[in-house]
DNA sequence: GCATAGGTATAGCCATAGGCTATGCCGCTA
DNA sequence: TAGCGGCATAGCCTATGGCTATACCTATGC
């Protein structure tokens, strides 16, 4: 680098810090990392100095976490497990075909479910390398059928009968509004009648989101206010306070939990939907598809 | 760096391409950083070869995103959210006494959900620098008592009665086991008088998780099978399959979103918790401990 | 007791990642 | 057709961050 500027937090620093963590010393995390001991033991200090905490108790016999410590890793692991996401996610898009496991998956479910289900994949074991395609939930069908990917991932609430499917997870559309916006306010759940009258912040024609409300609601919808191509986008627009918005959970979890976005809660309307492992009935999966629909198994519970 | 070795991806790059995701070029993103935009231009090469997809679509007129690069930058904006999380906890951490506004939360408030209500404060104009103080339910109403700190979050469901208290947000205490364990196939609920005979991971004795369980149980469990000081020892423990363990649905929604994690529902217990605000009765919040509750409030809908 | 082992920090050396300025190229737009 | 806004390349330079070698510190073992 050149002249100084700010900070600028170092990846593999905060990486470092949890293996200290997960391991009892510095050495040991240095040994994980394949680095040297001295760069571990910098790379904790210079994070340290960073923050302005000192993070780690040395010990004569290893390095333990302070209070403060304890704190900071949480954090950390956060970082590093959006991270990995990351990591994981783009080798799945950056595969190239001719690989051995070839995937699809909508949108919302690439987004925010396959990440995690190639890290696990890839942590139980699952050797071959595994290329994702990311389209709408027709995108996805056609691609099965052309036997482009092997096993698909769709929101739509409507499979063909030339597909085999089985529910991976559940998931739950819910409307949203910004923290000022009038309807935050609102105690008694909205009916299906008034969120028909809304102007809504929408995705794309085609997208499952989409698909899914207009199915719940028989088609009786005003026109969207606004159609956006992401939910990135669709969020940033609610939390701007204009208008409210129908979205899965998994994309507004963050948002709802530290309240930069508000759940409106709703009463006349059914907007669950499963989310499906799609595959072309009669074709037996293989081995690798096999595990991975494993790996991607529903969760229990409240679902 | 001296000799090669991996990536080691940059978070200013990604920071960066969230920017220009957002402002619509390069060289709005680069000034936005106080970069040059050379600078910037490279942090997004690099990125794109690291990662091994093309991102941006140069145009003549800006850079926008391609299919691609729409999925990458939606990861990134997790890891950015987690990273801003980490700093702004940790400057709440170090901010040394001496300062406008002092509060303190227990462990799973500080670590959940602090960090994006100092954000949040922040974000609208919050001026003054916040003192974080973390300690258990007891610790910090002793704070207060001691006029340490001004405003406190506990997770205890019983408040003494010279502190005055507001709910800010709504908790739920999980069973969560490991996939593999035999509880995750359980499909009908667990009894109360089940859960009082299981062995457990639990958190420390004074611990707020710790508390309201045996409030909720009445006391009657039976002694834990192993005692941990952090949320995240124990989901370690759990997710190695040895013991289920009863804890905050904020410290496992991810883990429970992704399927590391398994909640086994429950039948006869009332484990929702109020997480509440105190200060101490008959003072007045300065302004900004006013503001910050304000920040803090409770989000709407199923909670 | 003294030596050993395992842990950590410091010193010193070097390669390079990454900053900046200057410049060239390209395609809109006036 | 000139100009402008946006992107990439070239060339220079600094300090970040890696490595080895070494010193220090404290349990533990003989």
């Amino acid at each position: 680098m050149a002249t100084d500027h700010r900070p600028g937090l170092d990846l593999e620093a905060l990486r470092v810090l949890t293996l200290v963590a997960d391991l009892g010393s510095i050495s040991a995390a240095a040994r994980a990392e394949q680095i040297s001991q001295p760069s571990a033991s910098k790379r904790i200090q210079v994070l340290e100095r960073q923050l302005g905490l000192e993070l780690l108790d040395r010990r004569t016999r290893g390095a333990v976490l302070t209070a403060h410590g304890s704190m900071v890793t949480g954090w950390c692991r956060a970082v590093v497990e959006a991270t990995d996401a990351l990591v994981t996610g783009s080798q799945a898009l950056s595969a190239r075909a001719a690989e051995q496991l070839s995937i699809g998956a909508s949108q919302t479910i690439a987004e925010y479910l396959a990440p995690s289900w190639l890290g696990e994949f890839r942590r139980r074991g699952g050797k071959p390398t595994v290329q994702l395609r990311v389209a709408n939930s027709q995108g996805v069908i056609a691609a099965l059928r052309a036997r482009e990917i092997e096993l698909g991932f769709v929101e739509t609430p409507t499979i063909p009968s030339d597909l085999r499917s089985r529910r991976v997870a559940v998931d739950r559309l819910v409307l949203v509004v910004a923290p000022d916006h009038p309807l935050a306010r609102r105690r008694n759940p909205v009916s299906r009648a008034e969120l028909s009258t809304m102007a809504l912040a929408s995705r794309e024609d085609g997208s499952g989101t989409r698909d899914t409300l207009h199915v719940a609601m028989e088609h009786a919808m005003a026109p969207a206010a606004v159609e956006l191509d992401s939910n990135a986008a669709v969020k940033v627009l609610v939390s701007s306070g204009s208008y409210p918005a129908v979205i899965s959970e998994l994309a507004v979890a963050n948002e709802l939990r530290d309240g930069r976005l508000v759940e409106v809660p709703l009463r006349d309307v059914e907007l669950s939907r499963s989310l499906n492992a799609v595959w072309r009935r009669g074709t037996r999966l293989g081995a690798a598809a096999d595990q991975f629909l494993l790996t991607a198994r529903p969760r229990r519970g409240r679902g």
